[in-house]
RNA sequence: GGGCCGUUAGCUCAGUCGGUAGAGCAGUGGGCUUUUAACCCAUGUGUCGUAGGUUCGAUUCCUACACGGCCCA
């Protein structure tokens, strides 16, 4: 252990070594790490109130206030200085004058971009008509030991932007605007819901039998009672137990986990939103996404066109309606009414597509597959595509009229799938024969297919009102309404390999 | 998993057709009482991602690996 820190020591910055021997000489002093300043005004509401008066209303108001935050640029004069300042709300400029304050102007000088600093004084506009506090009280809170990125290139490394999230935080407006406008989806998303009688609840994240979704799990085990658990791909199964159980509007927003690689679209750890409503169905789930979508784009855009990657978006009518027939055929000329349904062609058709295939598979599951290879990346605006097979839906309900396709749809925007909902399967006896059917399909290799989860029949034998259910992935869609390319830009901290 | 690209000072980057490297910012010393990426003078900084190979000599060429980015599966 010694040895280690000798050799980090050793092998620091020379920056470092200097600024901790600064640190030292404020802890001889016993002024290091203060915790008794309270700031009394934030940058930005300074700025909005004050920032219209001229000098001369400022100095007869003789407005008196308290802010703190991170230095960032410094400037720093004979007896004069000009410090920047960083709070959560913006930047905020101060005017250091010797003897104007109760303290040491040459040690003042030491001070470094970075050091976290308390101020006390009065506003006033500068010759350039900068808002600025002219300070009589200043004192330094926290001294920063290691130098922050290039005061005007800030950090730009991509890498380090994602490992290093609280120094990018630190320097990059666009990084923290993302993550403000994050919370304020998330916190938009609990409003609609809330507002509309729904109930939040928190399901099991760790999971005997993990269910609701075609995913391979992480797994990890119990000490104590000695038995495997996996971490959730869905919570699915346990929001609709709560249907049964007669919380008949529930909402979930949290985390997922898929064993599964990385990618611009893929975390293992993800963020999904699922809710269930009773005496619904998936057209009433169609028009509520829609509203919920319109609200959401209303945080980044009056007009309800947003652009993302250069590609304009609208979200200001309705979506269109699309069954999954129809988008296969409309994008693949040589599909027609009747082949569509005829397995052996679908898959002749896939093999010339180079889409992997086997001859095992079901004709639900090539419409699927032909469908995602050639049709997803082409529906740019939000577009609903409905009437999935039942192979690829084993929790879908059954369309009354068509027993090959469920009552489902997908959200696709931006080439991309946003969300996917349908009414419920609740006919328990049908649904144990898809589970039966989900397990033939692993048998058959599908390492994704769902596990019978017979505790979840269970539930339904009791008795499931006739329900609507729905996800939404929060980060591909907060990827949409942030103009991100990668899910990296909306994950604050992003999973990243050991270096 | 495959292809392409990247990795040089704390940060942002240049560079070496093979002779162990530079700029700006940050730092340090000095000057400057309304600055705006403040300015002026002086000044230190590196296992050139890691490990091998070729070579008298490799940060540079070759190979493998690591990490990251983009594209594809």
């Amino acid at each position: 252990m010694q040895t280690d820190d000798i050799k980090s020591n050793l092998d620091e910055h020379e920056v470092i070594t200097i600024r901790k021997q600064k640190l030292s000489a404020l802890k001889s002093e016993g002024s290091a790490f203060p915790n008794s300043f309270r700031r009394d005004s934030y940058s930005a509401n300074l700025l909005e109130k004050f920032d219209g008066l001229t000098n001369e209303q400022l100095e007869k108001e003789n407005i008196v206030v308290s802010v703190a935050g991170r230095i960032r640029l410094k400037r720093v004069m004979g007896k004069a200085s000009f410090l920047q300042i960083q709070d959560p709300k913006g930047n905020i400029q101060l005017y250091v004058r010797k003897g104007d304050f109760d303290g040491d102007y040459e040690g003042f000088k030491t001070w470094d971009l970075g050091d976290i600093v308390g101020a006390k004084g009065r506003l006033f506009k500068t010759k350039t008509g900068e808002l600025t506090v002219k300070i009589t009280a200043l004192e330094l809170l926290v001294k920063s030991v290691r130098p922050l990125p290039d005061k005007f290139h800030g950090l730009s490394d991509t890498e380090m932007r994602y490992r290093m999230r609280y120094v990018d935080l630190i320097m990059n407006e666009n990084s923290r605007n993302t993550f403000l406008l994050r919370s304020e989806i998330t916190k938009t998303i609990r409003d609609f819901f809330t507002n509309r009688e729904f109930l939040e609840v928190e399901t099991p994240m760790m999971q005997s039998i993990p269910g609701g979704a075609a995913a391979k799990p992480f797994i990890t085990h119990h000490n104590t009672l000695d038995i495997p658990l996996f971490l959730r791909i869905a919570p699915e199964l346990y929001l609709k137990r709560l249907v049964v159980g007669g919380f008949e509007k529930v909402f979930e927003l949290n985390r997922n986990f898929r064993n599964e690689g990385i990618s611009t679209q893929h975390n293992p750890e993800f963020t999904m939103l699922e809710f269930y409503m009773a005496y619904h169905d998936y057209n009433d789930l169609m028009d509520l996404t829609e509203e919920l979508m319109q609200q959401l784009v209303g945080l980044v855009s009056d007009t309800g066109i947003i652009k993302y990657q250069e590609v304009e978006l609208a979200f200001n009518k309705p979506f269109e309606r699309l069954t999954i027939q129809n988008a296969v055929m409309k994008y693949n000329s040589s599909i027609t009414l009747q082949n569509y349904s005829d397995r052996k062609t679908l898959l002749a058709y896939a093999q010339r597509l180079e889409i992997k295939t086997s001859n095992k598979f079901l004709l639900g599951e090539l419409q699927y597959l032909i469908f995602e290879h050639t049709v997803e990346d082409k529906l740019i605006n939000p577009t609903f595509i409905t009437e999935f097979p039942v192979e690829v839906s084993p929790l879908a309900r059954k369309n009354n009229d068509n027993p090959d396709i469920t009552d489902r749809f997908e959200l696709f925007i931006s080439g991309k799938e946003i969300a996917n909902g349908f009414s419920e399967l609740n006919d328990p006896i049908d649904q144990a024969e898809r589970f039966q059917n989900q397990v033939k399909a692993r048998d058959r290799g599908d390492d994704e297919a769902m596990l019978f989860d017979a505790d979840y029949v269970k539930a339904l034998e009791y008795g499931m009102p006739p329900t609507a259910g729905e996800g939404i992935g929060i980060d591909r869609l907060t990827m949409i309404l942030t103009n991100s390319a990668s899910i990296k830009d909306v994950l604050l901290f992003p999973l990243m390999k050991n270096k």
